[in-house]
DNA sequence: TTTTGTCCTATTTTT
DNA sequence: TAGGACAAAA
């Protein structure tokens, strides 16, 4: 043993790496090897006999969680694996897991994603009856997330007379009573938002003394891992927790502070001194990714903001190219100019696509870019956007998953009570809210005893629903993730479903839930797995995004494309930061507070201290925006950029070089080779002979010709008898086939 | 009850 | 531009 790896760290490093005892404090600038630092800190632990189950390492992302844990594997061997690592919302979620009776939630309790919470809170703004226009689900939920954040309670925003004058300055008096309709719903749900997953784990601690005293005897070292983007609930778990042994070290730089927007609050890392009067402070200003330029760079912009803690960040590597700008004249002409700089980096550098990132502020700004690799057959992968948790089939077979294992988690109830369809509908969903009020049950208990609250006709269909879910519930208890899930997915009648639609979509959409089947197979067979239950399975997947999922898939070297946000600690040989415009990065939303705009140039320091070797900014003078063309501004950020860093080779310079005009008359030119989009044409459409007259389609037969008042002529391809009604499938010969109820619609046969 | 078509609005970032 | 919400037809 022995620790050689000193060697392998500078001073400032080593000096982090071997303090054990007490709190220390971490600032790490971008690309200084921070992640090395955590990682030979733990080793150091496990090498002073430290159980790794007593130590706990709170990271941000779950990929930075694996990576470390991978990282830190490859030092100390498969002990790595018995260290709680995890992001706050895992490792907490997991927690409250078993100790949920505790504060009156199930066990398996559900986790609502955003789009739960944001379908709930539409719900109750409609059952009040109140200003949909007023009370927007976002908006809404941007309110309660933030109150939660700052372990506001309901009865507190309730009470408290400065958010009262808030709610009532922005003529949303009702945000608490909706605040409270939505906790108390999640609550009767058994389910949690995520953020309910940090604030019931504050409530946990609070009012149960044993169970935080336990954990307290359990996580010795606590590490929290990029500090300055943690909330006052994530803050004050970390300071509970390391009550005991103080023991605690923190991880940040707020020069990356830039989850503000999401409650981070950055004062958590600038006042960690006061918390903690025998500080230990290391700062770690060597930047070992980048080359001088982007670095002497990256440290003018950041100049800028007032608020920070002193740093000098340098770089020991080549100076390297100078940053450069690329200026287009639409975003179009962006997307093609950033491709071809690829492709021709690529060509004379002998690179490999994986070297490359583009960057945007928004996630729109992706689909100029997408084009434009494509047309020059560049591979590329896009991290972020719709996540495969986030596809309708995925959320479906989820939803019943869901209700097996939690019956009263009402978003899923509501999405597959009637999928596939089986006649119930909005009027008696309804209905079933209605009485489940009324009576005070919650829905599945009316759901379950329909035929008490409904007549028989209606209640039919509902009660076999339940018997269904029932049985599944069964299954699961008895059967592990995989097998329920399986039987789940079959019996429910989605594989049938999927499997009928033939068309590309419907395939893919069939392959996706064979996926998730692969997924919950392989969650099954993992031999370190303790927890192989459906509830484990949900718990699990519920934390996981897209950021974590699609790198497993990346095949073939590739180009990446991501917001800035998403691209925090990762690095690449060449970057692109696309779109450097006004409105656009800084956000319009963000430039009428100092506050706000320091967290965009926060967001544009990190963006730019990705890149190693070749930093290249774009803007384009106009742009695409919700269907119109708008022009654009360049960036007030690029005029930051001390300009002895900068190439405006392809732009005008700040004193306007001749290059420009000339440059910007090509593109013109060039814009207008674009044909103009084709007309859509308009079909020849058919119209009904005046002495129209339906003919009597009871007796219609299979591959009879028939007329349509609307769609014209058409062959009956298919009858089907669905209880009671006929469904015929005519394919029509100028509006394709439709499928129509023979009760409605009105036919002549000819 | 279900399907289709039209209108309307959203575009900041994510565990 | 595109997707979602809602009204109208089937």
């Amino acid at each position: 043993m022995g620790l050689d790896y000193l060697s392998l760290l500078n001073p400032s490093q080593a000096a982090a790496v071997m303090q054990i005892d007490g709190p220390c404090m971490i600032i790490a600038g971008a690309g200084s090897g921070k992640t090395r630092v955590l990682t030979y800190r733990i080793a150091n632990l496990l090498e002073k006999n430290v159980d790794p189950f007593n130590i706990l390492a709170l990271t941000f992302t779950n990929k930075a969680a694996k990576e470390m844990r991978a990282r830190i594997e490859k030092v100390v061997g498969p002990e790595a694996k018995n260290l709680w690592m995890g992001t706050f919302h895992s490792i907490f979620a997991r927690i409250l897991r078993s100790e949920a009776d505790k504060i009156g939630y199930p066990r398996s309790f559900t986790i609502y994603d955003t789009q739960d919470s944001k379908t709930l809170i539409g719900q109750i703004v409609k059952e009040l009856e109140l200003d949909d226009k007023l009370y927007k689900p976002n908006l809404v939920l941007g309110r309660i997330s933030a109150a939660k954040n700052k372990l506001i309670s309901v009865q507190q925003y309730l009470n408290d007379p400065v958010i009262k004058q808030d709610d009532e300055a922005a003529l949303r008096p009702k945000i608490g009573v909706l605040y409270q309709q939505y906790a108390s719903r999640c609550f009767k749900a058994g389910a949690m938002d995520f953020d309910d997953l940090l604030y019931q784990t504050n409530v946990l601690f609070k009012d149960h003394p044993d169970v935080l005293n336990k954990y307290q005897n359990i996580f010795k070292y606590v590490m929290v891992d990029e500090y300055q983007d943690t909330n006052y609930s994530q803050y004050l778990i970390a300071r509970k927790l390391a009550a005991k042994e103080r023991n605690i070290c923190v991880v940040g730089d707020d020069a990356q502070s830039i989850y503000a927007f999401r409650g981070a609050d950055i004062q958590n890392i600038l006042n960690f001194e006061k918390d903690y009067p025998e500080l230990q402070v290391f700062k770690l200003e060597q930047n070992y990714r980048s080359t001088k330029n982007i670095v002497w760079a990256a440290n003018s912009v950041i100049k800028n903001n007032q608020a920070q803690l002193r740093k000098d960040v340098f770089s020991d590597n080549e100076d390297g190219p100078l940053i450069e700008v690329l200026k287009a004249a639409s975003d179009n002409e962006e997307g093609k100019l950033v491709a071809q700089s690829i492709y021709e980096d690529k060509m004379n550098h002998h690179l490999s696509y994986d070297d490359f990132a583009i960057l945007y502020r928004t996630n729109a700004q992706s689909r100029a870019m997408e084009e434009s690799l494509r047309k020059l057959n560049i591979k590329y992968k896009i991290v972020g956007g719709l996540s495969f948790y986030q596809r309708k089939e995925i959320k479906d077979l989820v939803a019943y998953l869901r209700l097996t294992v939690n019956p009263n988690d009402e978003q899923a109830l509501r999405r597959v009570i009637n999928y596939p369809k089986r006649g119930i509908g909005d009027t008696t969903l309804a209905k079933l809210i209605n009485s489940a009020e009324e009576s005070n049950h919650t829905i599945w208990e009316v759901v379950s005893n329909a035929d008490k609250f409904l007549p028989t006709r209606t209640a039919n269909p509902i009660v076999d629903f339940a018997e269904k879910i029932k049985a599944y519930t069964a299954v699961a208890a008895k059967e592990d993730a995989f097998e329920a899930a399986k039987f789940i997915a079959k019996n429910s009648g989605m594989i049938e479903e999927l499997y009928a639609d033939k068309s590309i979509e419907g395939l893919s959409r069939y392959e996706n839930i064979q996926e998730l089947l692969n997924g919950v197979k392989a969650y099954t067979e993992d031999p370190e797995r303790e927890d192989k239950s459906l509830g484990a399975f949900l718990q699990d997947i519920a934390l996981v995004t897209d950021a974590d999922t699609k790198d497993a898939q990346s095949e073939g070297e590739q180009v990446t494309l991501m917001t800035i946000h998403s691209a925090k600690g990762l690095e690449f040989r060449n970057v692109y930061i696309v779109g450097m415009e006004e409105n656009l990065f800084p956000s319009q939303m963000m430039i009428t507070s100092r506050a706000d705009l320091e967290e965009e140039r926060r967001l544009f320091y990190v963006a730019i201290t990705r890149a190693e070797k070749k930093l290249t900014l774009s803007y384009a003078t106009s742009r695409y925006q919700w269907g119109n063309l708008r022009s654009c501004e360049k960036s007030r950020f690029l005029d930051e950029i001390d300009p002895q860093y900068v190439d405006f080779k392809f732009s005008s310079g700040p004193a306007g070089s001749p290059m420009d005009s000339a440059f910007g008359h090509v593109l013109e030119r060039r814009s207008n080779l674009i044909p103009a989009a084709p007309r859509k044409t308009v079909a020849t459409k058919y119209v009904a002979p005046s002495d129209f007259q339906p003919s009597d389609t009871s007796n219609l037969q299979n591959g009879q010709r028939v007329e349509h008042p609307k769609f014209g002529f058409g062959q009956v391809t298919k009858l089907e008898n669905q209880n009671g009604s006929v469904k015929a499938i005519i394919q029509f010969e100028e509006v394709g086939e439709k499928t129509l109820l023979l009760s409605f619609a009105k036919l002549r046969i000819v």
